[in-house]
DNA sequence: CCGGATCCTTGCCGATACTG
DNA sequence: CAGTATCGGCAAGGATCCGG
């Protein structure tokens, strides 16, 4: 479980531990644009130009700040090309590859049920 | 794509909304709370209060504020129980449920990479 | 037991400017 | 082109009180 912490006996010391780690990685990745990030790195691997261009809306400082995130989590990997101008390329890692197929789930989820959701929000407006 | 707005010619227009709709609900929901409340109803209907306890640390405010906003868009059903005091259920819809399998994919994923992850951050963290 | 409203603090995030 | 630093506004979110 995510959503709940053990307290109290210790045996159960190295659960509560896993658990607030878990809860910390969910803070961190369960954010609007680091999973737009994830999307839009999809399998290819892109440079930092162009995954702004692909997230649209997001800002300089948004982008390197959860670029920087993803990388700490060993989710994206970051590879510097010494040129002039440089040339930053980031790709997903395995592990971010295997988070990116349920980030699409969710994405394929939200366009089958735009019509419902639309419906619903109408509904609840009144 | 939730990623990337088409701008301009005429015959996207309903595409352009499509899009940013999807950009609306992806904002809504992909956040920390959202998921998370998403995750603790499981398959189960839950009371205010017990969804309360199963979130850790949310407040009182948040947990409204996110059950509010996922009734707007049809993910739970509210049920009141006109008795005193009070009792409110909540239950995922079948929209909700078929988010709440992606969700629950995500949550499995963190678990699996707990591991990977703290390595990961201890290389970075140098 | 729930929900809404109000205040007040915190920190997110955008804008800008500067380095390599 | 990519990254860092700083500043400032504003909204998110916590604490609390009251009302159904």
């Amino acid at each position: 479980m995510v959503t709940k912490q053990y307290k109290g006996s210790p045996e159960e010391a190295d659960l509560t531990r896993a658990d607030s780690l878990a809860r910390e990685i969910f803070s961190d990745v369960a954010n609007k644009w680091a999973l737009l990030i994830i999307e839009a790195l999809g399998e290819r691997t892109l440079r930092f130009g162009e995954v702004r261009d692909e997230v649209d809306g997001i800002s300089h400082k948004m982008l390197t700040q959860n670029l920087r995130m993803l990388e700490r989590n060993g989710l994206v990997e970051r590879n510097v090309h010494p040129t002039v101008p440089p040339r930053v390329e980031y790709t997903l890692t395995g592990p971010g590859q295997g988070l990116r197929e349920t980030v699409s789930g969710m994405c394929d989820w939200t366009h089958r049920h735009l019509g419902h959701i639309e419906d619903a929000r109408r509904r609840f407006d009144t």
